[in-house]
DNA sequence: AATGAAAGCTTTACACC
DNA sequence: GGTGTAAAGCTTTCATT
């Protein structure tokens, strides 16, 4: 199959996603292969888009966005969906955006510096969208895990599961 | 103050942000200073903890793992919370875990292939933690947004807010 | 697909401002 | 703090297997 991907990629995932700038040199001693290889194989997960991109992580605490919100939103009528989609897209403080099951419509994750900021933000999320009927608000206390890391599944376990 | 970061600082990082391996010839031609004033700064911004790190992001898809869910979890007995910390940070598919206000004690995103997948996580959430009453689970249908990137305010609307 | 070697970029260190 | 320069390090390409 075309955009298989087998334990070596696996390997290298891992390590790009742990440090995006981790010399092909290193990738290659961890698998077994010559720099070049390498990076013919980062260059196709790239290519592929296994690889979506490389982003630096910057700290939340240091930019001062103390406060991390996730927030419901629901309404009645269908047609505030895209107007609602617009003023997420263009909202910088949203972090993340979900259609979700259950009986709201999305899910919001929303960071930002103080309480009185949040009250703006949610002010302004139910007024600039009309439609939007109500709210829910969840305030994050800590997060002990917060990473945007896949989970690889170790190459044996990958491939014991998939019958081999 | 030690850490503060200026305008220049906020530029290369929205840009780092986007692009974690943009070259600092770039960055430096961004914001008006040499590559080694470019250097310099980028090294303190890792050094201060400012970037906490370069992550190459994976796609989902491409590992097939279609399945994101939201699972809140909930239980009386505060002693539950160390196990079940415990088991959050070595389960790969808990991709963040925050503690939340509200009737829930915690609030999960997970990713897995298969509802099957997620069927044998809940299972192994609520029975391998004892005192772990009771789970809600929401799944993503789609998600409009997901980046990790933090709001990096434009230079000019942060000067007006700091009242300068 | 993988390899080593050469060429081309990028980063880093440093002397100076 | 910023700058240019030189050395070191990393990535990329390519002829070969």
């Amino acid at each position: 199959m075309m955009s298989d991907i087998d334990d070596i990629d696996r390997t290298i995932l891992a390590l790009l996603q742990e440090n995006g700038r981790t010399p092909y040199a290193e990738l290659g001693k961890a698998v077994g292969l010559a720099v070049s290889s390498v990076n013919e194989r980062v260059k196709k997960l790239n290519e592929r888009g296994v690889i979506e991109g490389v982003h630096a992580a910057v700290s939340a605490s240091a930019l001062r966005l103390d406060l991390l919100a996730f927030v419901f939103v629901g309404w009645n009528d269908p047609a505030t969906e895209e107007q609602f989609l617009a003023r997420v897209a263009s909202e910088p403080a949203i972090l993340e955006c979900h259609h979700v099951t259950g009986t709201w419509n999305y899910l919001l994750k929303v960071r930002t510096h103080t309480t009185r900021d949040l009250e703006a933000f949610l002010g302004g999320i139910v007024k600039a969208v009309p439609g939007v009927l109500r709210t829910e608000t969840l305030i994050a206390l800590s997060s002990p895990k917060e990473t945007g890391h896949l989970p690889l599944v170790p190459p044996t376990e990958h491939a014991r599961k998939a019958g081999r």
